[in-house]
DNA sequence: ATAATATGTGGAACGCTTTTCAGAGCAAGC
DNA sequence: GCTTGCTCTGAAAAGCGTTCCACATATTAT
C-alpha cells in the first residue's frame, strides 16, 4: 500500500505538505490541500500508525490490568474507563494478570517500551518498589489505595464502607456479626478489617474468629461459608460481605438449607453489582464505573501534564447505604 | 533512554549484532553476547516497540470488539480469548462499540493502519460489504454467523439451541410457548426464530404474537416482559429466553407478582452465565469461553498462514441442555 | 588439498511519519 | 521605501530496530 512519499510524489509536493494535510495543520494552500486529499482518497492511503507512534512517541493506547476479565466488579470499572477513553480517542489494552506479579510486570513493561501511554491498575500484586520503578516510564493509576510515593490512586473508601455497614447492622440490634473478604492482605482488606474490629470494640464485643472468612472470591466460596457457619457453636446473626456475588452465594445456600434471610441471618454486601439489585441485597455501594471514569481522568491529566510527574494524588469515593431486603 | 545504536557503540559492535542478541539469533559469539547483555542491563535498555512494529510490520496485538464491556456473555468470550492470547504472547485491544457502525468502523480501521494484527468481533453491526472490505487488511473472525464471503466465524448454533429448548419444553407437555430474544434482526435472532416457528408448526400450533419479545437486553427488559404477559388474554405456560440474565429478570418479577416458576410459567435460558447456575435456571448452554478460545485459535492460524487469506471457515458449537429448577 | 559448509560480523537499506529550520513571496504599516 | 509579519513550502533530521547481502574465518567432508 502506498506511503506518504508516494502520495507526495503523485501530488508533486513534499512529504511535509502531505503530512500537514493529514494532520490538519494550517498554512497549506487550499487548492493543494484538496488535490492531495483527492489523491489520498484515490490511493486508499492511510497512515501507518506504527510510524506515527515512533515519530510522535505516543500511541494513544492506555493499558488496564485486572486479575480476571470475567468479573462484574472489574467489568464495571472498565466500562467507566472505556466510556471516557473513547471520548478522548484513546484505545484500551486490557490485560488479565491472574494476580500474578510476573504477568503484571510484563504489563508494566509496556510502559517502558512505549507500547502504552499510561496504565490503570484495577488491582495489583506487584510490590511498591516495582510500581515506583515503572512509574518513571509513564503515569500509573491504581484503583486501590497504595502506599507508594509516586503512584496516584482512585479508590473506594473501604474503611468507610465497612464502617457504614457495621453501624447499620448494629443499629438494627446485631451484635454477633461476621465478615467475608477477598484477598487476605490486600490494602482493601486491611482497611475493611480495621473498621470491623473498631466497631466491634466500640460495643465491647470480642470478635469470634470462626465468623471471619478470607479469600472469598467466587459464588461457591460464598456458599461454602454457610456450610462452615453451620458447624460453629454459635452462629452470627449478620454477615458483612465485601462483594455482592459472594453475598449472593451465601443467601442462596442459606435459603437452600432453611436458614431464612434476614430473620436468621442478615447479609450486607458492599458494591453495586447488578446481582445485588436482582437479589435485593442490602449493600454499601460505590459506583465502580465512576471509579473507572475518575481513574481515566486522572491518568489523562498526567499524560498531558509533565508537571505532575511523581506528584502523588489520591481520590477517595464515599459509599452510600442501599437498603433492600436482606437485612 | 539509550537506543540500539548507543548500545552498539558502547559494546564496540554493530547494531546488527545487538539486534541478534536481542532476538536470540544464533551466530553470535558467546563472549560478545554476554558482554552486550551486560551493557544492555547497565544501560537499562529496552527496545522501542513502536520501532519494532514499524520494522516487522506486526504488533502482536489483536483487537476485540464487543457492544458493551460490562456484560457476562461478552466477558466470558474475552476470558477465553485472553487465556489463549497470553500463551501466544499477544495483547488484547478491547473496543466497546455500543453496536454503533461508526465506532465499529473505527476499530476495523485499526487493521488498515496496522495497529492490530487481527480482529475478533464478538458482535457486529457493520454491513457485510464493510467487513469484506476490511478483511483485505487483516484476518477477522466473528463470534456470530455472518454471510460474507471472506470473514470466518466461530459461533453457537443458535438454531440448534432453540430447537433443543423447544423440544424439551414440548416433551414436558407445553404448547403455549413464548420467546425473548435480543437484537431483532441479528443473524443469531433469525436462526432462533426459525427454530421456534418450525417447532410450533410441527405440533400445529399457531404462534401468538403477543408472546414474542424482541430487543430484550437487560434484566429490566426481562422484568418488563412479565408485566406485558399479565396483560395478554391468555398467558403462555413456558418461555424460551435467549440469555439467562433476561431469564433471571423474568423469574424474579414473576415471583414478585405471585406467578410461580415453573408451575405457572416454565423458563428456559440459553447460555452458560453464572447467574443461571445461581438461580437454578434450566438452560441450553454452550461455553462462550470456549468460543473465545476457538476464535483466537482460528485467528492466530490466519495471522501466520497466508494461504488462508480469504478462505472462509465456519465453526459451530453445539449446545447441551442443563436441566435445573425453572422447568 | 580442495571444496563445501558453518559460524560470526558489519554496512546499508528499509519500514514511515513528524517536525524543525530556513527561505520565498506578499501584504500591511510606518 | 523599508521593516515586520503572515502564509506557504521543501529539505533534512530524528525517531529506532530488523534484515538482507557481502565478506571473513573456521571447520568438516571428500
Amino acid at each position: 500500500m502506498a506511503n506518504i512519499r508516494e502520495i507526495a510524489k503523485l501530488a508533486g509536493v513534499s512529504v511535509s505538505t502531505v503530512s500537514r494535510v493529514l494532520n490538519n495543520h494550517p498554512y497549506v494552500n487550499e487548492k493543494k490541500r484538496a488535490e492531495i486529499l483527492k489523491i489520498i482518497e484515490e490511493q486508499n492511503y492511510v497512515q501507518n500508525s506504527n510510524a506515527v507512534h515512533l515519530s510522535t512517541g505516543k500511541t494513544m493506547v492506555i493499558g488496564v490490568t485486572l486479575p480476571l476479565v470475567n468479573n462484574q466488579y472489574y467489568s464495571s470499572i472498565i466500562e467507566g474507563i472505556a466510556a471516557e477513553a473513547v471520548q478522548h480517542h484513546y484505545k484500551l489494552m486490557v490485560c488479565q494478570t491472574n494476580n500474578n506479579p510476573e504477568q503484571e510486570r510484563s504489563v508494566l513493561h509496556l510502559l517502558k517500551n512505549k507500547k502504552i501511554d499510561g496504565l490503570i491498575m484495577c488491582s495489583r500484586s506487584s510490590s511498591c518498589e516495582t510500581l515506583n520503578e515503572y512509574a518513571g516510564y509513564g503515569p500509573i493509576i491504581t484503583c486501590e489505595a497504595n502506599d507508594t510515593t509516586s503512584v496516584s490512586s482512585v479508590h473506594i473508601d473501604h474503611y468507610q464502607t465497612f464502617l457504614i455497614g457495621m453501624e447499620y447492622l448494629m443499629k438494627k440490634g446485631h451484635r454477633r456479626i461476621g465478615y467475608c473478604i477477598g484477598r487476605k492482605n490486600s490494602f482493601n482488606s486491611q482497611h475493611r478489617k480495621r473498621a470491623y474490629y473498631e466497631k466491634l470494640r466500640s460495643i465491647d464485643v470480642t470478635p469470634t474468629p470462626e465468623w471471619s472468612f478470607e479469600e472469598c472470591l467466587t459464588i461457591q466460596d460464598g456458599k461454602d461459608v454457610v456450610g462452615k457457619l453451620l458447624q460453629t457453636e454459635e452462629r452470627p446473626t449478620a454477615m458483612i460481605v465485601s462483594c455482592n456475588h459472594i453475598a449472593a452465594g451465601i443467601i442462596k445456600e442459606a435459603s437452600r438449607l432453611g436458614i431464612s434471610v434476614p430473620e436468621d441471618l442478615a447479609v450486607v454486601g458492599c458494591d453495586d453489582q447488578p446481582i445485588g439489585e436482582l437479589l435485593e441485597i442490602t449493600t454499601v455501594s460505590s459506583s465502580s464505573t465512576l471509579m473507572g471514569k475518575y481513574a481515566f481522568e486522572m491518568l489523562h491529566e498526567r499524560i498531558w501534564t509533565q508537571q505532575l510527574v511523581g506528584k502523588k494524588e489520591e481520590k477517595e469515593l464515599s459509599p452510600v447505604l442501599v437498603e433492600r431486603l436482606t437485612t
